[in-house]
DNA sequence: TGCGTAAGTAACTAGTTGGTGACTTAAAGC
DNA sequence: GCTTTAAGTCACCAACTAGTTACTTACGCA
């Protein structure tokens, strides 16, 4: 070996630097990127190391095999779900423009983030088994309930909402037609023939979900 | 070997009849379930094989590989979700019995067809890759589109619903919120810490469906 | 400054898994 | 009856895949 390439071996070592966190968050993307993509089983370790750019070893070394990765996946997208949940603030509106925003989040939500979509799929085919057994998922509720309580009560008080729906109910409706609407776009497209992925189909659909929860919401004039 | 185990095995031998509607027909049950419960990536053709009390080998005999098996088996989906939709006479009641009636049917299905739910995520996992390139699929519709419009229709001429509501908008908005329903509940129980599968959770949603539905189409009195 | 621990690497394996080759046997058609 | 074809069996494999063993190297800390 010649000085130059000992010199170079030498760089080459050094810029294997450590660095924990950034590895860590590195494995957690490739494998959520991963997992979004092929579903559980048909995810690849291999795959998820590869896109991370690290040993296939440090995977195993942080988060210890293929079902604990997975539910570490969970756990971030469940996190990044209350988090965005959070940052909105309804209380700052008026009734009737509070829910506008709301379906408005819902939807921005699910169309710029699809990971979600497919891993909430997989996690569900596998009856929640990594999210029903983590702690921070038992311990920890989403921020929407109690909010979208406040903004019904809010609206009723003011009479511009009839009584008689729940927050939860008026959580799934939205998000029930916002998520099959994109979950199924696929197999809806195929058996109607046609594109709802388009533009106008998209634009569509966004202004029905607002007015149908408007019209289960709203009193009447 | 004495003579009776000549015999036995004789017994035994007659006994192999060949029956190949009935093989196909056991391996199409075999991969529904096993798929349904497993998602692709995950369902094993061994077990497939075993499930259905066939050797594996008639498997790719009848079906070639997975991947066309598992064609086999969305083709068949989506042919008994057609059908199903065909026994549905809503032209026999009046516009608001037979909105009601459809609500029902979809909440029966899907209640009573949770395979329906697993497989036709799987497969929009996979952007309907399989449906996509099928012959049935593509040339056989539905028929909800034209039963829905012609539903719609006779109810706007009645006097009972308003216009303006498209049939592809009524079918996603009751199937969406019944399909997101089941297929979600699992993570929804969580994230809401509630059994969204007790008895009376169903019954809740069911009738709030009927509900949100005919807030929807109805005309205003 | 040197030592213990944690980050990182390379090579490997045990068990699995989709898929086959070579064969036997039942039954339809002539 | 005899032949051809398709249903069915059995043993096998090459490729893959989650997980490991055995090791080296960087870094925080006493």
């Amino acid at each position: 070996m010649s000085v130059s390439e000992q010199a170079l071996e030498k760089t080459e070592l050094r810029t294997r630097k450590r660095n924990p966190d950034i590895s860590r968050e590195r494995i957690l993307a490739a494998a959520t990127e991963e997992f979004a993509t092929m579903g559980f089983g048909d995810a690849r370790v291999d795959e998820i190391a590869r896109r991370a750019g690290i040993n296939k070893r440090m995977l195993y070394h942080y988060f210890g095999n293929k079902d604990e990765l997975f539910q570490a996946v969970l756990e971030s997208i469940y996190e990044t779900i209350c988090k965005s949940g959070q940052s909105l603030d309804l209380d700052s509106f008026g009734p009737r423009q509070g829910l506008t925003n709301l379906v408005d989040f819902v939807w921005n939500y699910y169309l710029d983030n699809p990971q979600s979509i497919t891993l909430l799929n997989t996690e569900n085919l596998h009856n929640a088994r990594h999210l029903r057994f983590s702690e921070k998922t038992r311990t920890v509720h989403p921020p929407f309930e109690s909010m979208i309580a406040k903004l019904l009560e809010r609206g009723v008080a003011a009479g511009d909402f009839r009584p008689g729906v729940s927050a939860v109910a008026l959580y799934i409706t939205i998000v029930g037609m916002v998520y099959y609407y994109l979950s199924n776009n696929a197999t809806l497209s195929v058996f109607f023939g046609r594109d709802l992925r388009a533009p106008d189909a998209l634009k569509h659909w966004h202004r029905h979900v607002h007015e149908t929860v408007e019209r289960l919401v709203l009193a009447a004039p």
